[in-house]
DNA sequence: ATGGTAGTGCAACTA
């Protein structure tokens, strides 16, 4: 089995991109971030015709999450709950697909970056970690077969940056965002990519505000497929794909790919 | 420390 996340940044901008490399890979599963389309405007036919069943829920020009899947999910579901502390703020349905293939649940999240630390837009982000932790405690526990991908926008560790020295402040690399992405693995998840990469510099985000040299990676490593202990234990190889990166008109992100027996 | 580019959608916001 085969599941691979993206941020695409706009699915109807990346389709010369997706689709040949979903022909070329076939991944069983395909979780997509930053769709930017509103569910009319999703191309759900094009995904269709090339063996895609689609999970989505967009809005007009920011966030929107896909999950594709060779056969159709048997269930679909969207947003957080509502936080208890703060009744008013949004579920964020454009931000989180949670999909149910037989026993493999499969959580899609695209987390607020955050702005800036001082930014109202960073306590939320902290927060969205905090209600997604409640939000697994209230549905399952790390004996579930889970699959959680997506664009988080938290590096981990000081590997998982270039020059992490002058990134302190970044919403990206913030202690208090490390520290929350981290409160939510402790459910019971496995990074999958670094734990057969224990110590390799690689990145899945690379800032279109910079040039991108294949040969001299800068970027951040803010993409996940994380698993739990049942889905885990099959794991059986990890890559990232930055050969999209260098194509005409690409994402700013790069397929994460995973495979397991 | 700053600014660099790309997306939506047609100005300004987000990343």
């Amino acid at each position: 089995m085969k599941i691979a996340t993206f941020n695409c940044n706009s699915i109807r901008s990346r389709l010369d991109i997706l689709l040949p490399w979903l022909d070329a890979n076939r991944p069983d599963f395909m979780c997509l971030q930053e769709t930017k389309a509103t569910d009319d405007a999703f191309p759900a036919d094009a995904l269709l015709e090339h063996g895609y069943h689609a999970a989505f829920r967009g809005e007009k020009s920011y966030n929107g999450v896909a999950i594709l899947s060779l056969a159709p999910a048997d269930e679909a579901a969207f947003g957080l709950d509502p936080d208890p502390a703060a009744p008013s703020a949004p579920t964020d349905p454009a931000r989180l697909v949670l999909a149910r293939y037989g026993d493999l649940h499969i959580l899609d999240t695209y987390v607020p970056q955050g702005r800036a630390i001082d930014h109202p837009m960073y306590a939320y982000k902290l927060r969205w970690f905090d209600r997604l932790r409640a939000f697994l405690d209230a549905r399952f526990t790390p004996a579930d077969r889970i699959l959680w991908c997506g664009d988080l926008n938290v590096a981990r560790h000081p590997i998982d940056v270039t020059n992490p020295a002058t990134k302190k402040d970044h919403v990206c690399y913030h202690q208090a965002a490390r520290d929350a992405f981290e409160r939510v693995l402790s459910f019971g998840f496995d990074d999958v990519w670094r734990t057969q990469h224990p110590d390799d510099a690689d990145y899945t985000f690379y800032d279109y505000r910079a040039p991108f040299d294949p040969a001299r990676r800068r970027g951040w490593r803010i993409d996940y497929i994380l698993a739990t202990p049942p889905q885990s234990s099959r794991l059986l190889s990890t890559r990232i794909d930055i050969s999209p990166r260098s194509l005409p008109r690409p994402s700013d992100h790069v397929p994460l790919c995973a495979e397991f027996r």
